[in-house]
DNA sequence: TCGCACATGGGTTCCTTCAG
DNA sequence: CTGAAGGAACCCATGTGCGA
């Protein structure tokens, strides 16, 4: 038997998916990203947790997002499991499961009429849930997924929509070799999964020949099955290496081999017998092109923010300062300004230490911690600037600090996945010309700690 | 209600120890 | 030599209380 959830993602209701997230935490700690993601979409729902009221209020019952996204898949992952669950009581679990929205059961020693009653109880079940689903049941052949699955001669196919034509990147397209290249290896690998003998595999092979001929291959799908024989054969898994991934985005106009000057470089400064070859090696350190972002995504987010920009000068130009001593502000009456770079200069006689941090929210903020590390001796190893500050305090030496913003920025992700703010924190480190620069080597490899704050993996939090 | 000081929490890396 | 485990350190973000 098929089955078919009508409008599955936009039909959940804030109650179904409540109840799913309290069944799924009795039985797994949920994953960060899943429970982000969730509790993303949680925020549109009037339900908490534990059931009670959700202080946002929702205009809608249903979600306002599309399955398509990351958001949709991961909450249909999760209300469908439960429902799986719910739906053990009609039909054992093993011969039953669903992909999204889409479902398959198998009906062992049924009738026909039986299996037509049983056709009735599940969707009978599903409208428990506030659900409609569509069904077929008593077929012997069906189309599931991208999959032709027979019941009479025990054999499986590759399986497409009518008119749906398959469309492959073309070969010249501006994509890393390695990525083009394997291409139509993997094509021909999928189909001879999804076939079950060679004679399948050869009658459904002719439209993917033809969608790989349109692209630019000239490589002709063959029929693999050492799928099988590997299953066969477990291999020992090796032991895993602490890889460091270096994947510099790829561009056919550029012509330098920026692999090969990587590794020459790698080999050059990391010689056998240096202190980190041990870590940098050709071994441990591995490169593997990213592909360039999509050119409309890009001008998309340019025009965004400049946009959110100009939303936002107005609300800027409001509030810049609340010191109730304008002259006492550290920012020259600016103190309020978010998502900076700070430098604090500490003068003593002739000599000035600088000390670099940044700040996601207001810098008052911030500035407040640091006097809090000053006054208090309790705090002192808060950071490398109090630690040196209470240095000067116990020598008894004067000092004056001088606080100025070196950099503005944001904690939006860039394409890499790295956080604007804390790439520009280390940058500025970095070109320091200070010699007597506080901050610390290891704060080069600390981890973007802005990531998490989004308002999705605020939520987390709660 | 605002501004401020302070306490606490949290995610991450570093460092040490120990077993295999 | 390697990886796991546990604690310490670091650098903030967030929550709370209090006086003006």
């Amino acid at each position: 038997m098929i089955f078919d959830i009508v409008d599955f993602y936009p039909s959940i209701t804030k109650e179904l998916l409540s109840k799913s997230l309290i069944w799924a935490r009795q039985y797994t700690p949920i994953q960060d990203t899943v429970y982000a993601t969730i509790m993303h979409a949680r925020k549109s729902l009037l339900y908490d947790l534990e059931g009670r009221p959700w202080v946002k209020k929702a205009t809608t019952d249903a979600f306002d997002v599309t399955m398509g996204g990351f958001d949709g898949a991961e909450v249909c992952e999760l209300v469908g499991l439960y429902i799986l669950h719910k739906l053990g009581d009609l039909i054992d679990s093993h011969d039953i499961g669903l992909y999204r929205d889409d479902g398959l059961a198998v009906l062992r020693d049924h009738s026909g009429s039986q299996a037509d009653r049983m056709r009735k109880r599940i969707v009978a079940a599903f409208h428990t849930f506030g659900l409609k689903i569509t069904t077929q049941a008593n077929i012997k052949t069906v189309n599931y997924l991208d999959a032709t699955l027979d019941l009479r001669t025990g054999t499986h196919r590759p399986f497409r929509k009518p008119n749906d034509q398959p469309t492959y990147v073309h070969c010249l397209s501006n994509h890393p070799p390695e990525v083009t290249k394997r291409i139509p290896e993997s094509i021909g690998n999928r189909i001879s999964t999804l076939s079950s003998n060679e004679e399948i595999f050869d009658n459904a092979a002719p439209i993917y020949n033809d969608a790989l001929r349109d692209s630019g291959y000239t490589d002709h799908l063959v029929y693999n099955n050492s799928t099988e024989s590997s299953k066969k054969q477990p291999r020992k898994k090796p032991r895993t290496r602490n890889i460091i991934w270096f994947n510099p985005p790829y561009s056919r106009n550029v012509k330098s081999n920026v692999g090969k000057l990587f590794f020459r470089l790698l080999a050059k400064h990391f010689p056998k017998g240096n202190k980190l070859h041990k870590i940098f090696n050709k071994n441990n350190v591995k490169l593997s092109y990213s592909c360039m972002g999509n050119m409309r995504s890009i001008i998309n987010s340019h025009n965004n923010r400049l946009l959110s920009q100009n939303k936002l000068r107005p609300q800027l130009a409001q509030r810049i300062c609340n010191c109730r001593v304008k002259l006492n502000c550290p920012l020259n009456r600016n103190c309020l300004v978010s998502s900076v770079i700070y430098r604090a200069d500490v003068t003593t006689g002739d000599e000035t230490k600088s000390y670099i941090g940044l700040s996601s929210g207001p810098f008052k903020q911030r500035y407040s911690n640091h006097s809090k590390s000053f006054r208090h001796e309790r705090y002192e190893k808060e950071t490398e600037l109090s630690k040196h500050i209470w240095d000067l305090k116990r020598k008894g030496a004067p000092f004056v600090i001088e606080w100025s913003v070196l950099k503005h920025s944001n904690t939006s992700m860039r394409r890499s996945g790295q956080c604007n703010l804390c790439i520009d924190e280390k940058l500025c480190i970095l070109l320091s010309k200070n010699p007597h620069l506080l901050n610390k080597r290891s704060e080069f490899i600390s981890k973007c700690r802005h990531n998490r704050l989004k308002p999705m993996n605020r939520a987390r939090k709660k």
